[in-house]
Formats: structure tokens, sequence, C-alpha cells
DNA sequence: TGTACATCAGTGAACGCGCGTTCACTGATGTAC
DNA sequence: TGTACATCAGTGAACGCGCGTTCACTGATGTAC
């Protein structure tokens, strides 16, 4: 198998996120909890930065991978209401990927973002064509209509929100935000 | 008038803060942006996060008493998008603020937090029993309810997101998740 | 098949720097008697 | 009214520490001829 050592580091940085954010993510600490040399770490990543950009990258990947799915669900309300299931439990399932988007953004490569996003983007905007959801702009979606998701996912991570306990209304308050006008 | 070095001190910090983030709040910094020498900054805050502590309070009692006019507001639906116009207003006039309440809630004194929301819940509260919004848990409604107006503040302090070309699509999306069923 | 060399993964000591904090100090302003 | 002392605001040099990064190095694994 090819080094398992980039792996082990960007694996350590991951753990060391979820626990105590990306400042967390020391060379040191890294290495001691890797096992691997500060050396290999600048041989494999060029520099802590680089290393940033690496984990931003696959764990963006990682979200919207298990995301999609959920675009599979009959009817749009169930659709809708699957995307903000599958979300927050990605986001406890992968705490420190979640909090490392959350907490670096300036590590993103926004091409790369928006060519991820694009599927999902498409599908909101067949249904909104379709009548079948409101007409929202489509760079409001992330942030205003799955605005409720993300802060209730941002303080769960930050302080052990209940995030379980509020998806309901969470799914509540974003089907609300896009259902068709009566 | 009383000693003006430790207010000098906090406003640095602020202006700081809305620069680049709480980590940006170093004691040279503050010496060197407050004229204040760094012995001085100990003798008024005992520590940096004597100092966050401080500005933590202050800021968020900031925030409240720039929301709660908005709650005089004639109607329901009016005063809720008041209070959305209002948050999203004084996240703008106070960057230094909103984004120290959003990077550094650790700095927080739950109780005091809590007393200074009690008036907004409390006009939550009466309005949902009058049938006049949704009953929603009042823990739901700064995380759920405000959640799009959280989402795009964060998003502007850290990276200038456009707020006022989306405050409407936001008091929408607020409105939304808290408007009486019909 | 053997030899020479390039490439790549990995090591760990050492670096310079900027951080939060400490501390002995000065000087001005009450307060007691 | 004067003197002694406590309190408070403020100074700035010095501290120890942990950080990201550099660099000369080793050893294993291709690749060329």
């Amino acid at each position: 198998m090819r080094s398992t050592s980039r792996r082990a580091v960007l694996d350590a940085a991951l753990a060391l996120v979820a626990g105590g954010g990306p400042e967390a993510v020391t060379i040191s600490a890294l290495t001691a909890r890797s096992g691997v040399s500060n050396g290999s770490v600048y041989h494999h990543f060029g520099s802590r930065a680089g290393l940033f950009a690496v984990l931003y990258g696959e764990s963006f990947a990682h979200c919207m991978a298990a995301l999609t799915p959920a675009l599979e669900v009959e009817g749009a309300e169930g659709a809708v209401r699957a995307v903000v299931a599958r979300y927050l439990e990605w986001v406890v399932g992968n705490p420190g990927r979640a909090r490392f988007l959350y907490a670096a953004p300036h590590s993103a490569d926004p091409a790369v973002k928006l060519g991820a996003f694009e599927p999902v983007a498409r599908w909101f905007a067949a249904r909104m064509a379709a009548g079948e959801l409101r007409a929202v702009p489509l760079w409001a979606l992330d942030p205003v209509v799955m605005g409720p998701a993300h802060e209730c996912a941002r303080r769960y991570l930050a302080h052990g929100f209940d995030l379980e306990s509020s998806t309901r209304l969470v799914a509540d308050a974003v089907w609300a935000a896009v259902a068709p006008v009566g």
C-alpha cells in the first residue's frame, strides 16, 4: 500500500481538530499523535497551511458524498428533510472534519468547493423551476436556507449543544424556508 | 472622568478583533494600538482571559440593547422582521463586537447571557401563547429560528459575504420558521 | 546479472520569533490624625 | 495646616515557553545501461 504516513498525519490532524479546533493542530501535537516525525510532515505537505488545504478539500468532498444520496428521496419535502438529517448525522459522525470546515474556511479552494456543490445546486434549481420549491437565489441556499442546520451544528461542535433532539425542528425550519408559497 | 486607559484598551481590542478575530488581540498589538503599557493592561484586567470576559459581557449587552426596541413594532410579523433587520444592522455597525461574540463564546458568563436574553424570550413566549407565532421551544429561538441570520452574519464577518442584499431573504426565512401554521 | 545513480519517505536536532505573563518600580491622589 | 501612609494607575524590561520551519542527513526502492 502507498505511504501510510501521510494518512496517519491527516487522521491525527482530524482527531486534534475534533478535540480542540484547528489551533490544536500544532506540528508537535501532530508528531506526538501520529508517531510521524515533523520532517515527514513537511515532506508530505510542505507547510502547516498545505496540510490544512488538503484537509479542507478532502473534508468538503467527504461531506458532499454523504449528502447527495438524500436528493434521491421521493418528493421535494422528503428530500429536503433528508438533506438536513444526513448533514447533521455527518457532523456528529465526523466532528473533526465538520469543525475544520467551519473554523478554517480560508483553507478552501473556492473553485473546488463550487464544483463539488454544483449537483446539489442543480437539483434545487430544477425543483424551483418545477414549482415544487419556492424560488430562492442559489447563493442563498447554504447560508439562508441551511442556516438553522449550520448554526446548530456549530453550537454542537463548540459546546455540546443537543443536536439530535433539535434535528426535527431544524428540518421544519429549513423546509419552511423553501416550501412553495400557498 | 474615570480612567480612560481601560476604555482605550477595550476599544483597541475591539478594533483588532474586527480586523483579525480574537487571535489578533495580542498584548503587544494591544499596547501598540492603544498606547497603553502592557503592565497597565494587566493592572486593569488581570489577564488576557480577563479582558476577554469583560469584552464579551459588554458586547452581549450592547447587542441586546440594540435589539429590544424591535419588539415594540406593531404585529408579530413586523416585530420579527424588525428583530432580524436590527440584528444584521448591529453586526455591520459593530463588527468587532459581533465577531468576538461568535468567535469567543467560551468567554461568556452563561448566567449573565440568560438574564440579558430573558426579555426577548418572554416576548416570544407571549406571542406563542396568543397564537400569533408558531409554538417553538424557547431554547431553539436563537440557533434554529435565527439560524439564517447568524449564518449570514458569520459569513459577512469572515469573508465579506453580502449581508445587506440578503437581509430580505433572511427575514423571509426567519418569519417562515415562526409564522403560525395555517 | 551487476553496478551506478536518482528518487522518494522519513528522521530529529536546531533555529528564530512572538507570545502571555511577571515584577520591581514611579508618581499622583486620597485619607487619618 | 502639615505630615505620614495607603491606594491606585501606569511603566517597561525581562522571563520562559511553545510555535512553525529549516536542514543535513539516512535508508530503501526504482531505473538505466
